[in-house]
DNA sequence: AATTACTTGATAAATATTTGACAAGTTTTT
DNA sequence: AAAAACTTGTCAAATATTTATCAAGTAATT
């Protein structure tokens, strides 16, 4: 799958949207579906819809359309989903807890193993069935367990540090940070900025008439 | 602040990431900022920077660039920042409670006042100060309070009712959902769909080195 | 079996976005 | 006071992305 250098951004930032409408397609018993029609639904262009799967392959057949099942499970292979991902969360706050118990994430293949915290009263403690440990023993964790992603949900003043010492121990391959901060990481880590205050932010703006 | 058609949806979702580098820079004591440097630190070009903001005015000046202070109330007003917004959380649970908690947000102006939930477990109880009521007296509390925005944090199955039920008060400007479906909204009133899946899922793409 | 209606994948055209270049104005240095 | 160093805002050029078009293939209809 090294088509990557190719496929835009954009495109790429398009796929899960893709892998949501086909799933809502399978549930709904759809069977086949034409770039016009999935445009209809999902608010694109037949012709956008058509470039961006050509992207990956040639999915569809002429006169018919696309496949819903199988194109849900190409796209899902494009995406990754082909394997599964253990995950941990760092930061048992609110918003921590709150992925922990994000069922649609282990749906999809992402497993909580464990989260960590600096704060004794969370230490210790199980929430749905996931430990809290103490960070200082995140090291010693990452060295005796694969794990792919790190869901960092610290504040501000800790995101860097923290993603800094786990990059360090280099078993991880991502991060996906939600603290209001750009983490960067070593080359070859990926990581992935979420910020909710600016897609609020976009709200706010867009309110004004 | 007519300008808005003209101005591209690209460049607008980087100005709440402006925001945040000036509030950063602002906290470090930084005076000006040339453009170059700006986009150094976020990794724009300098042609990007002068580009964006000169979508919204003259803001700088030639051989001194830009105050920095002065740029983030600029920024802030343009995205409606000079006022506060009243804000209501849809689903009392882990995500709901989450946001409610932000204090991020309540810096920035966004006041949450009031949560709803029909579960009655949850009903009655106040987290953090802030009471949680019987989704059905929603209407009720809608035309008894002046709200801006509803944070919608139930699953994707309640949340297009919510949205309509809520969009028919017609008190509200826009909506920020959380809910892993696409909500539609009448003409005028602004809705944000937040896919924190569709984040992962690129973040999966990615790892596939 | 032939005709008509669909629909893809590919290519070209049209848009949109980003980057480069530079005149003109400001600040600092000599 | 003049020269040198910066830096903006604007416009043009270069890229990137999206949309339209169409030949070719498939399915349904007559």
């Amino acid at each position: 799958m090294e088509k990557k250098d190719k496929v835009s951004m954009a495109a790429i930032r398009r796929l899960p949207k893709y892998y949501r409408y086909l799933k809502d397609l399978i549930d709904r018993d759809v069977e086949k579906i034409s770039s016009k029609e999935l445009g209809d639904i999902m608010g694109f262009t037949a012709s956008q819809i058509r470039q961006d799967l050509n992207n990956f392959g040639g999915f569809g057949q002429q006169g018919y359309g696309y496949n819903v099942k199988e194109l849900y499970g190409e796209v899902g292979k494009i995406l990754g989903l082909d394997k599964s991902y253990e995950v941990v969360i760092i930061g048992a706050g609110n918003l921590g807890q709150a992925l922990s118990n994000y069922t649609n994430f282990e749906k999809t293949g992402f497993n909580c193993k464990a989260m960590f915290d600096v704060n004794p009263r969370l230490v210790g403690m199980t929430i749905r069935d996931i430990k809290v440990y103490d960070f200082d023993d995140i090291e010693g964790y990452l060295e005796t367990h694969d794990v792919d992603i790190a869901f960092v949900c610290t504040n501000k003043e800790s995101a860097q540090d923290v993603a800094s010492r786990i990059s360090n121990t280099c078993k991880i391959s991502a991060i996906w940070n939600f603290a209001p901060t750009d983490i960067v990481t070593p080359e070859g880590i990926v990581v992935e900025n979420v910020h909710l205050i600016d897609s609020l932010l976009t709200v706010a703006y867009r309110i004004k008439d």
